[in-house]
DNA sequence: ATACGGGCAGAGAGCGCTCTCAGAAACTGC
DNA sequence: GCAGTTTCTGAGAGCGCTCTCTGCCCGTAT
């Protein structure tokens, strides 16, 4: 019987009344119970779990002003949801954690300029009390949107616009890609290879640029023909390869910024009959183990926790959102995180 | 200025006020605006714009019911949302044709037993209008749960579980998994071949035994030393092939059930010393772009069109909450849909 | 001119919940 | 035993919106 209710749900009216108390009381023992005597309490309970009764979220935000969800909004999906199973993981993170704090997980996927339309909309319309932002590129309004309407706001990856540099109330979850690519670089050359080349990401994406910064940072002067620019995806990673091959042929190792590149890479030496690690010695990024551990050989490359950024991201919305509403603000403002990444040696260096 | 309240965002009672009409009036033009005089339609849209007027949708939704968001819920993510591109596509799929419907995509993953309780908490809480549920294995109780609230429910992929076999209220969208399989297996019949073998996916996934079944139309009584068990995942169609390889040593072709596993399978030919097609013929499934066409040889494969799926899912849900609003329930019931699958001819087979 | 009908606009009653505020009940101290 | 506290409970006012219902105004027919 009482598990077939398809049609009028529960209220807390009858909740209430089943219990034999007013609406008020119900409520507060549905929202935690504090300041209600026992045997009260216990009445309540017994109502709600009799009836069946689940509160409703619509009525239920309309007076407390939250919703209970956040946004998740990704920019260009198509390259991104896709191609990358470290987005997914990272999405993996997210969802693990908001649950955790009782929230949903309300995914926008943004592609044309009528989508940002329509996300600017619904992130107005108080459907969600805080929004996470993948965007990749620099010229996107969508940060300039939620700050505009003052919706707390937690971005993956350092934001590249221009006016983010330097503003502390930019929050953001980044890996410490520039250290990362450092202790890379630090550890080819300490195989002693002297040739050392990098491929590097899209370079209008900042993890891209800061990969390369730490490659710079230890070899100050590289020779400009050992960089060369790749996209993070499989094939890319071959064809700059290529092009390395045929630009430096002396090349004795490469930093490869992204795993996937680095096994287009690995195809491409395959190819052209030269040896890894023997020959030239490769370092990826990211350890996705469904890439790094099956390579051929398996790729040495720096680790970064991915679903913890995840996590992080949710955190560090979450106390945002804890702050504003206690109209606390106290406490010394919350600030970016950057996690740290680790080298993981395998075959390929 | 008025691009920067952070505030109190403006009421329908605030717009009406500006335009010098009533709470009804406006909320009629908001929604459509028939039955409105269109000198009032205009100021009132003027008021609108200027205010920067977002409807409250708590408040909405308390009133009609209507939440215009749709729960994709997930079970097993890790082994899903992850490792499958195929899933991502699929995702794509639905959120674009939500947007289409205005709606949003509250995506729920499901991991453990306490994630089952969460879920169903939420799905029953009346925070969305209906349900798109992709669930793995037999023995999972989200469809029961969509069920017994009664929130219109779509699944992807044919159910698995018992009871679903032959009920026709149970709506799901799947692809044609068994015709393309059939076609698969001819192709290589006509190309001479004798010995076709395949390689299935799970086969506590009725996409795995669909496909298997398709097979067995052609090759009625096949050599069961001819059938391995994959796991759609790269490794596990190695692993197969490498079963294969040693049970039957003279198969000359192979469908694999995933182009993912074919891909697998390519690399442990090659490793043999097995050429393809010369040796060995294959033909994948899925026709994955940044799989099958990258492959070495580039696959023969069959194609589904995942994104249509995820759309066609949307839509049949859509569907079936307009008639249950209009109480119309008029026509013909809803069925479940089946996509055409095409064998895509390249190199492979 | 009066009666009648149709198209439009406004008043107002909720939707289900939270939360303040005030009053009841139980306790303390003198 | 009474005033002064403290703890608990209930009444009731909204939150912002939709939607029915009533009434106005206009055009047309009588």
């Amino acid at each position: 019987m009482s598990d077939q209710i398809s049609g009028a749900r529960p209220t807390l009216e009858a909740v209430a009344e089943r219990a034999g108390v007013s609406r008020a009381t119900a409520s507060r023992v549905v929202n935690g119970g504090t300041g209600v005597r026992e045997a009260l309490v216990e009445k309540v309970r017994k109502a709600v779990e009799e009836l069946g009764y689940v509160p409703n979220q619509a009525a239920r935000s309309l007076v407390t002003r939250r919703t209970g969800a956040v946004a998740v909004v990704v920019a260009e999906p198509e390259s991104r949801v896709f191609a990358d199973p470290f987005f997914a993981q990272q999405l993996l993170g997210i969802s693990r954690e908001l649950a955790v704090h009782d929230s949903q997980l309300v995914l926008l996927l943004v592609e044309g300029t009528a989508d940002y339309d329509r996300v600017g909309r619904y992130l107005s319309g108080g459907h969600v009390d805080g929004a996470l932002v993948f965007s990749l590129h620099a010229e996107d309004p969508l940060p300039g949107i939620t700050r505009r309407i003052g919706l707390p706001t937690v971005f993956g990856g350092r934001p590249g616009w221009p006016a983010a540099e330097g503003d502390r109330s930019v929050l953001y979850v980044d890996s410490d890609n520039r250290g990362g690519a450092r202790e890379a670089v630090r550890h080819l050359v300490s195989l002693g290879r002297e040739r050392i080349a990098t491929v590097t990401g899209p370079l209008d994406q900042t993890a891209s640029v800061d990969r390369l910064d730490g490659y710079h940072d230890i070899l100050m002067d590289a020779d400009p023909r050992l960089v060369v620019e790749g996209d993070f995806s499989e094939a890319g990673g071959a064809r700059a390869m290529a092009q390395l091959l045929d630009r430096a042929p002396d090349v004795d190792a490469v930093f490869v910024a992204s795993d996937l590149m680095a096994c287009g890479a690995l195809r491409v030496l395959r190819e052209r009959g030269r040896r890894v690690p023997e020959d030239v010695a490769i370092v990826g990024f990211d350890d996705m183990a469904s890439v790094a551990e099956l390579a051929d050989p398996p790729l040495t490359t720096v680790r970064q926790e991915i679903e913890e950024m995840g996590r992080l991201m949710v955190r560090l919305l979450v106390r945002g959102l804890e702050r504003r509403s206690e109209e606390d603000s106290g406490g010394r403002p919350l600030s970016s995180l950057v996690t740290p990444t680790r080298l993981v040696r395998r075959a390929s260096a």
